[in-house]
DNA sequence: TTATCATATGAACAAATGCTCATATATTAA
DNA sequence: TTAATATATGAGCATTTGTTCATATGATAA
């Protein structure tokens, strides 16, 4: 039982049953920007808090205490998650005085949800 | 500064700004499982290695052999991530001899792919 | 049976995550 | 200016997560 690192590092490179699949599935892939792109964006609707925000937000604009209210969790929890989604381009807002609405940015987000919802119900 | 956790929670039941929009919020609000179920969803595509895996089941079946090679991470890492695909309904597979060969279960995913595509690429 | 290949699974651990608390910033009104 | 309201942000912490390693299971061939 020497090196079973190695040794199994090895074998798993000699265990490619179909290099042509492997290859296909190389020349076919999304770039590094790409998966981290898409995968922050499903990352982001992956959280239940911010799911609800983004599923409020369908209906209408909020500001953040209303979200922290309908949430049951504290404003600063809210805020901290509505930056994260402004980041992603998920949600953006409009100031009125001191209150700031938050609004769904664009329409892909419902669309997501409306196939995630299909899925999930079949 | 006396109880300060309480203080804060007073606080925020108090400042519901637009109880109306809560109410609204409440009513079109999915139910838990439903949150839970397309948490779950969006979770799964949110990390890396999944995405990628799901992405390149689009294009054909792989086995988890052709997965590790092509994701170039061990075949045990691959395994557990196939597991939790198959739990979501996310990939389903087929058995040929000792290989089992995974594919997208439906075509949810590769919608899913494309809008969120389209959100990241604007 | 035994040996081998392909995959699955449980434990363990480092890294990431979501929340709370404390504090800072921005806007408005007095 | 000062005070109050609404939101943002950084630090800290408990929980979750993705991986590796070791081992187990299942299928095939000798």
């Amino acid at each position: 039982m020497n090196k079973p690192i190695a040794t199994y590092n090895e074998l798993c490179q000699c265990r490619i049953i179909h290099e042509d699949r492997v290859n296909h599935a190389r020349q076919a892939a999304l770039d590094n920007a790409e998966v981290d792109n898409l995968s922050a964006l499903f990352k982001a609707m992956g959280d239940p808090s911010r799911l609800k925000i983004l599923w409020a937000l369908i209906q209408e604009e909020m500001c953040v205490c209303d979200l922290a209210a309908y949430l049951g969790i504290s404003e600063s929890a809210v805020s901290h998650q509505l930056r994260l989604l402004r980041q992603l381009q998920l949600v953006t807002s409009r100031r009125e005085g001191p209150v700031l609405y938050y609004r769904l940015n664009d329409d892909h987000v419902s669309k997501l949800l409306t196939i995630a919802l299909e899925h999930s119900r079949e």
